[in-house]
DNA sequence: GTACATTGCGCAATGA
DNA sequence: ATCATTGCGCAATGTA
């Protein structure tokens, strides 16, 4: 179901998203300094109409923006990477847990099978036992004290 | 931690996307036809090189194109829907099984100590116990079968 | 080969 | 202003 490919780590998938990564640093440039509307994900990029005022700064040619996306994308894939993380822990809690509660059932078998055997022990000798114990003292027998528990 | 904002579903988040969405459908077509390297996502859009085939029936204009992307998107929201679900549910997982854990825990506890008051019983008056038994038979006293053994 | 499912990735909005 | 999260769309890849 999935677990043999996985894509390119980092580096890209075809030979472009690379080129926005770096291409600003180097002297490649080959930002479209037209894009009308972008074509990509969740961007958007040109509000029909209102742009006269911090555009510059965010203009997508602005050093600043590349920036921020390049730190962006860090911090994404950083996220993503806690997220998963997390994610297989808790599978892996899950595993643990089960692990841990056939332990105890398995305990809880034994132990009540241990007293099941002492219990029967008793019945079967009771009338020994309380003919040996009664005449003596008043003592209590508690034959039923616990009785078979919840 | 995040639950309180979450963009718009489905419409746009700013302006655009809703273009790409639908735009083919009415007559915006606003779509950039020379999108020189794709600024968006994880797209890509032209390979330095090699584009003298199917490039006609997947570019971006093609109708065809956008109803793959459509759908693709739908499928990729369902996925992920799916995904986020099962991460839920696992992680109810954990706390079903840390709570049966518990009962669990409690039930050995109660055992236990069913078992040791027994035991005491038994020692308090194993004297009598087997004064009245062995002379009779040659039965096991068993007062030590299961001992204290896990 | 088509259709759907998954997954890595970058963008932008928003939370902290 | 900075980083962290999250919804979203794209494209590659996997699966049926």
């Amino acid at each position: 179901m999935s677990k043999t490919s996985q894509q390119n780590p980092t580096a890209e998938t075809n030979g472009v998203s690379v080129i926005y990564t770096q291409a600003h640093t180097s002297g490649l440039q080959q930002v479209p300094q037209l894009v009308p509307v972008s074509p990509g994900g969740g961007g958007k990029a040109a509000p029909p109409s209102k742009q006269g005022k911090k555009n510059s700064t965010l203009d997508r040619n602005s050093d600043e923006y590349r920036l921020r996306r390049e730190r962006n994308n860090m911090a994404v894939k950083k996220s993503r990477l806690k997220s998963k993380q997390k994610a297989q822990d808790t599978l892996q809690r899950v595993n643990q847990l089960k692990e841990e509660n056939e332990r105890l059932e398995a305990k809880i078998k034994l132990l009540t099978k241990e007293l099941s055997v002492l219990k029967d022990l008793f019945l079967e000798h009771a009338h020994n036992f309380t003919d040996s114990v009664q005449p003596l003292g008043t003592e209590n027998t508690a034959a039923n004290s616990e009785g078979s528990g919840q």
